[in-house]
DNA sequence: AGCAAATGTTGATGTATGTCAATTCGATTG
DNA sequence: CAATCGAATTGACATACATCAACATTTGCT
């Protein structure tokens, strides 16, 4: 259960085998089924939550009904919505499972205990903390500097087997801020393109 | 030169005057005129930067020499590329002083002397990281959902009277996403509808 | 297997924003 | 004060993307 969390942590710090041990007691594990919530609009986000299985979505509901994809997170990732996880104000977001789930939760007064017990992850998270910055950061960007069809190339390229098997495109098209029908067009000119070339190519 | 850094650190933790006072060992101070650079574009950041005085912008420019400011930074505010900062990698931004500046510069070496020496600042750097993914994920969302006039008014709405007296409106238009010519056709709609609505009270 | 629901595709059309060019406005500087 | 240069505005037109509707395809369920 806990084999993923232990491999993301040795990744970034050094941990004693004590430490390993006691860093678990103050995860609480949680198996989620598809379609299931983690957390609702409504509710206040009481947990920073571990992936250890699975694939979730962080997303919002707009006045007309539509829903906008902020993130998922895959096996090895980390989900929250930390704005109501730190203030204790209910949440705008929705978080749920996308396949079946195997996670671990922990509380913010885990958490605390847990920084103070084994002061080494106030690092880890810190690390955590930061590329996550970077890595919207950079998204921010493209966002606001690219076209759709950039974005979703450059998307697909960062997975190209994983993100079209497990994430249907409507939600790829949510989480790059377009519409279904755009998505799809911008598919086909793609495969035009790469078609066009390999003619060139084969010529 | 160090009022307003004390300051800030206080709103989050506590610390005695002889951590305030070796604190401030580890930052090397600097003024920085008008349109002066702290940072190049293929330069490596090595340093986070606070801001006592002034106001800086980053940016970088596209292949058409189109400039994208990403952030601003106000008094008692951070300012760094932390990608280039972490990894050493060379940088892809640029930063410069809009106004005249009086900063604080903390290298890495610095910074991990400092987190070791006064370990109640790994909170604050970690909370300061929390509350600026916040906001960058608000950010990302509202490029994504909203049109660009609903990204201006909230923007503007934020800092009525900064904003506008001491960031010209290109550069606003550049930190939006959009073209000046956008922006200006937005703010004579807006003007517009302000007024519809005085008439109607008026009636 | 067979049906219903969800997903994806395509076309016609509308809207927001970008591009390019001309003009005005304002501020700095000689 | 005039000259100049960057900033902001405005108009005509182009482009990217959204919307709505119809249809095709796939998936999930019993």
């Amino acid at each position: 259960m806990f084999e993923l969390l232990s491999q993301k942590f040795e990744e970034k710090i050094q941990l004693t085998e004590e430490e390993k041990e006691l860093s678990r007691k103050f995860f609480t594990p949680k198996k989620l089924r598809r379609r299931q919530y983690l957390l609702q609009e409504g509710d206040v986000c009481k947990y920073v939550t571990f992936v250890e299985k699975g694939l979730l979505r962080y997303y919002t509901v707009d006045e007309r009904g539509q829903e906008h994809i902020t993130q998922f997170a895959f096996e090895g990732w980390w989900i929250s919505d930390l704005l109501s996880f730190l203030t204790g104000e209910p949440s705008t977001y929705n978080i749920d499972a996308l396949e079946h789930c195997e996670l671990l939760l922990l509380s913010k007064a885990a958490e605390d205990e847990m920084l103070e017990r084994i002061p080494k992850l106030e690092r880890y998270f810190r690390i955590l903390l930061q590329n996550n910055l970077i890595a919207t950061q950079k998204r921010l960007a493209s966002s606001l500097n690219q076209t759709a069809e950039e974005r979703y190339s450059e998307l697909i390229q960062s997975c190209p087997e994983t993100l079209p098997q497990r994430i249907p495109q409507h939600m790829l098209a949510s989480f790059l801020g377009i519409t279904p029908e755009t998505l799809s067009r911008i598919r086909r000119q793609l495969t035009l393109k790469a078609q066009g070339t390999r003619d060139k190519v084969q010529e």
